[in-house]
DNA sequence: ATAGCTTCTGTAGCCACTACAGGATCAAGG
DNA sequence: CCTTGATCCTGTAGTGGCTACAGAAGCTAT
């Protein structure tokens, strides 16, 4: 069993977070020690190491905390697992057309942005446009 | 002079977006009317206007307020927004990368996921990997 | 005994809104 | 004149997912 900075360490999830994540009731409590500290069973950080990874990928809080319960429910549920990373990914694939509809309006703006200018183009057409 | 609803249908920004950007000193007070309700002008219409825009483009309101800011002062910094505009882009693009290393993260991950699966793949990577 | 590290609880802040609650006022129709 | 419904007002709380304290207690090493 390990105290809660240890657990971090080794799932790589912040203290504060770890406690967030118990508060919301993402992760079981764990274990006290008799002074009170939480105590971590390896089951315990391979839940957060798992709820690491699904952020890393992305997943909302709420899809981790499902995946979670899929993953240690009884037969993994692969049709769930698969529509919810489905979605995910569309909603990826959506976020990245828009940042790429920004990046190419912002460099057209800036293109006749020089320091010389009197005028600057993108506030004026950020008045007018 | 027209009222809170008229400036938002007009701008584009939302009434209780543009009370936000007053408490938050974005845009500057407007006059009120005698019954105590706001009064727009057409130039306060015009700030929303372009805090609407920089808003559509992903600069964040803090970009946005400066933007006004510099926008209103004597002579337009071109250099100032030049500068903002191309760490805003830089941002931007970092933030693309990032999204497209998911996507192929997550593409990869769910291709093997099949309904038939008896043991999920994609919980299998989350819980080991 | 002391210093410094870790942990505890509880609360507030971040961003940029958004959504109420509960009340006042206005414009139009009967 | 009265009602109905739209609009407006203030103030507060919620969103997501943490992060950063404050102030106290306990642990470990010197």
């Amino acid at each position: 069993m390990f105290a809660i900075g240890e657990a971090s360490r080794q799932s790589g999830v912040g203290i504060e977070t770890i406690r967030y994540y118990e508060r919301e009731g993402i992760v079981p409590k764990p274990e006290r020690a008799s002074n009170n500290r939480r105590m971590y069973s390896r089951q315990d950080i391979g839940r957060l190491r798992f709820l690491k990874k699904c952020r890393e990928l992305g997943f909302p809080l709420a899809d981790a905390r499902t995946l979670l319960e899929l993953s240690e429910s009884d037969g993994d549920d692969c049709q769930s697992v698969k529509d919810l990373a489905e979605q995910h990914v569309l909603n990826v694939r959506e976020k990245i057309k828009e940042l790429e509809r920004l990046e190419a309006a912002l460099t057209e703006l800036t293109a006749n942005c020089d320091s010389g200018n009197v005028s600057c183009p993108l506030l004026s057409q950020l008045r007018t446009g």
